[in-house]
DNA sequence: GCCGTTTTCGGCCCGACTGTTTTCAGTCG
């Protein structure tokens, strides 16, 4: 059973528990529920490995939650979950989507008028049947119908590279407004996740109503969730919920501290504040009723005795700890990259010119790139044999002796075929300064073949970077079976590189194997995989993801000016 | 149900918005 699906199991628990009124130990649960998502092993390897101790190590797994997890392991199913549904025989996780609908509703609805589905739900309220019900209404009725419709239409998540300018464009609107002193973006937003549910702004204002009716009127807003003085959420025609918070200057770093999150971060700061005899919340850092912090992020994780906290490492995944021990990372940053290794061009798939690549590149502050057109086995691409590549890095010569600022690498992005061996001849990626090494067919492979297959291709001498290793596409191709931790080994005896495409649908590798590739000692490199000279800027994209997997500047290799980069790769 | 260099029992983050509310519960961030 995948984790998500545990998860699933246990969210639902929470919420047959708190249907019944039960106080705190729903928490223990959903917070497990989380734990569990945000958990790239198998459990079910983990328990394997260790058994329900290993277990107990996950964050909010004690015992008893140890030995649930024990018996769906064993036995694909859980008594005491199956008993809650037993009692109380509704499609909780169903109802509950519905926005406004939480447990303490599905029960009344289910106790008085039979709810179990959103089905009957949608008919009970279309026949006036709720209006009457104790603690509802009629506008309890239409906001549910609406919940539903919402709920048909199901937009989910975005991945955030689609989503990314219509935010920046709404908070520059924002920030021209006369009434606010200063805007930014908080949320999954601002942490760089790589899918993100909603967009959180945040405006410091002592006038919040004028920006709060500005907001609300926007043209792509097509619903109200709901408007305060110091929040609005409404949702957009794409589908995305924007939330606006409006707080005074003095709290504008306890709002944005708040509003960044994670959640599960705020929890653990406020914890850290309880203990010390103080307060969080969105609006300072208190000392009963005293302000001793807020008016910076800075501030307040100093008063409570922490490191500052870069954004894209407010999960709750060991940040605060190496905040207080002083451990923190120093993160590469935005803008250090000095060089980009997967460009495709017109020679095969791309839709510019080398020299165009090339040009947007300089223009964009890069001091070197590589060429990477797809090699033969994908023939719809148009991918080169040696032959080709040969007249390409002719090609190639030819440019860089005229062209100034930046320098081409000859390259390729060279299929790995089922068996591991690869689609070009060793005599040809001899000649190139950089062989990059992909998976673009025969996804299917079980585990144990699929990885043999790349690790027989890391071991290539020529192989110097393993590119998008776990092939995923947000939300459109699930990774395929691959030992990532065996590839991540592999990558460290043979000195392969792991990219880190950073094109927005795939940024792969992501966050948390990027994190463990760092604890590794693998070195990294950060592509923008662009198809055209668009897609150059997305590098940032792929920065963030590194930041959020821990990764240091001396990580990135493609931080380094040519030369040193080119002796950090294998064969050099 | 979980958890602990002040606790193995007694706490568990804190606040905004809505509706039907006579004093606040439910839901959500
Ligand atoms: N203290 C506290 N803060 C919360 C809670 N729920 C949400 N927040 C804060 C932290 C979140 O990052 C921020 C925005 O809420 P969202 O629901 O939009 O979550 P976030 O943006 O992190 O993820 P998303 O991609 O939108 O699902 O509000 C909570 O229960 N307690
Ligand atoms: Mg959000
Ligand atoms: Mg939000
Ligand atoms: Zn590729």
């Amino acid at each position: 059973m995948r984790n998500t699906e545990l998860a699933q199991i246990f969210r639902e628990i929470a919420l047959y528990l708190e249907m019944q009124g039960i106080q705190f130990k729903p928490r223990a649960y959903e917070k497990v529920a989380y734990a569990l998502e945000a958990l790239e092993e198998p459990v079910a390897e983990l328990y394997k490995r260790g058994g329900i101790k290993e277990l107990r190590n996950i964050p909010g797994v004690g015992q008893a939650i140890a030995e649930k997890i024990e018996e769906i392991i064993q036995t694909g199913k859980l008594k005491y979950y199956e008993e809650l549904k037993k009692e109380t025989p509704v499609d909780v996780r169903g109802l509950t989507a519905i926005e406004g609908v939480g447990a303490k509703s599905v029960k009344v609805l289910y106790e008085t008028l039979g709810v179990k589905e959103v089905s009957d739900l949608e008919q009970a309220a279309r026949a006036g049947k709720i209006r009457g019900l104790p603690h509802f209404g009629e506008k309890m009725e239409q906001k549910i119908l609406k919940g539903i419709e919402f709920l048909k239409q199901g937009s989910g998540r975005f991945p955030l590279g689609s989503v990314f300018p219509l935010i920046l464009e709404i908070e520059g609107r924002l920030r021209s407004l006369p009434e606010v002193e200063a805007v930014a973006v908080a949320g999954s937003v601002r942490r760089r996740k790589e899918t993100v549910g909603d967009a959180d702004l945040l405006a410091i204002s002592s006038k919040p109503g004028s920006i709060m009716d500005y907001f609300t009127s926007m043209p792509e807003v097509t619903h109200v969730y709901g408007k305060g003085m110091t929040k609005t959420m409404v949702k957009l025609k794409n589908g995305m919920d924007v939330d606006l918070r409006v707080v005074p200057g003095e709290s504008f770093g306890a709002a944005l501290s708040y509003f960044t999150g994670s959640k599960d971060h705020n929890v653990a700061l406020r914890r850290i504040a309880q203990e010390k005899g103080l307060k969080l919340n969105e609006y300072g850092l208190f000392r009963g009723e005293r302000r001793i912090a807020g008016e910076t992020e800075e501030e307040i994780y100093r008063a409570l005795g922490l490191l500052y906290i870069p954004p894209e490492l407010r999960e709750n995944q060991g940040e605060i700890e190496a905040a207080k021990k002083g451990e923190l990372p120093d993160l590469v940053e935005y803008g250090e990259l000095r060089g980009d290794l997967q460009i495709q061009t017109t020679w095969t798939d791309g839709a510019n010119s080398i020299e165009e690549m090339a040009e947007e590149a300089r223009r964009l502050g890069l001091e070197y790139i590589a060429i990477t057109d797809h090699t033969k086995s994908l023939a719809m691409t148009g991918g080169s044999d040696e032959k080709k590549l040969l007249k390409q890095m002719e090609a190639i010569d030819k440019i860089n002796r005229t062209l100034k600022g930046i320098r081409i690498l000859k390259g390729a992005e060279v299929n790995i075929n089922k068996d591991g061996t690869l689609d070009i001849k060793d005599e040809a990626l001899k000649k190139l300064d950089v062989v990059g090494v992909a998976v673009h067919s025969h996804f299917n492979l079980s585990r144990k073949e699929m990885t043999e297959r790349i690790i027989r291709a890391m071991r290539n001498p020529h192989a110097d970077i393993l590119f998008h290793p776990t092939g995923r596409v947000i939300q459109k191709r699930e990774p395929y079976d691959v030992d990532m931790d065996a590839i991540i080994k592999t990558a460290k005896e043979t000195g392969t590189v792991l990219e880190v495409d950073a094109y927005p649908d795939r940024l792969d590798l992501k966050d948390e194997h990027i994190r463990k590739a760092v604890e590794a000692g693998v070195k990294l490199v950060i592509d923008s995989d662009a198809h055209s000279v668009n897609h150059i800027r997305f590098l940032e994209f792929g920065v963030a993801q590194a930041r959020r997997g821990w990764a240091k500047k001396s990580d990135v290799l493609n931080t380094r000016p040519l030369r040193e980069f080119l002796k950090g790769l294998k064969d050099n």
